[in-house]
DNA sequence: GTTGAGCGTT
């Protein structure tokens, strides 16, 4: 039925033009400082963000570039995408999600459900938790949607784990744009 | 410099 069927908002595979692009295929070695030297050539970045494995620190070799004008996003897509960098040729693309998930809380937000309420048991914690927990991540992640217009502004400062002053030149400049 | 195809919770 008609009524039923989400409105045609892009997919995975034609994601809708927006600020944010995906990239992939990434060198391991390629930083977000290398990113940010590419792309601003489009126009300004708000920000951008390599994706890195949270227990070894390495890159998961993709990224997130924000631009602030979807002009410049469209830009880019037409002219990065299947560049070669740091010896990858990269995939690009918007971005399907606009930003990084919000870590949860790791205890319940929302409202008390009736099969919580019913229980008469110890109220609280222990086995509960976990169903809690999962209840929980399901409906925030639901919202993703939510931060379509969220003001994404990208602070952070922290040095990215595989960026080095000492790394060689010959490398890390070794991108080159495409012509038309 | 794990060789891949991957949409994010540092």
């Amino acid at each position: 039925p008609m009524s039923n069927r989400r409105r045609h908002t892009g997919s995975r595979a034609n994601p809708d033009p927006n600020t944010c692009l995906g990239v992939f295929g990434l060198s391991l070695y390629t930083t977000e400082r290398d990113l940010r030297e590419v792309f601003s050539r489009y126009g300004p970045l708000t920000g951008v963000n390599v994706v890195y494995d949270q227990r070894t620190g390495r890159s998961r070799g993709f990224a997130f570039v924000y631009f602030e004008r979807i002009d410049d996003s469209k830009e880019a897509m037409e002219h990065a995408n299947g560049m070669e960098l740091d010896g990858r040729r990269i995939r690009v693309d918007y971005s399907i999600t606009k930003r990084a998930h919000t870590p949860t809380p790791g205890i319940y937000m929302g409202r008390p459900t009736q099969f919580f309420l019913n229980s008469s048991g110890g109220g609280g914690g222990g086995g509960a938790g976990r169903r809690r927990d999962s209840y929980y991540d399901r409906g925030y992640d639901r919202g993703y949607d939510r931060y379509e217009e969220y003001d994404y502004r990208y602070r952070r400062r922290s040095p990215s784990p595989y960026y080095s002053r000492y790394r060689s030149r010959s490398r890390s400049r070794s991108y080159s744009p495409r012509r038309y």
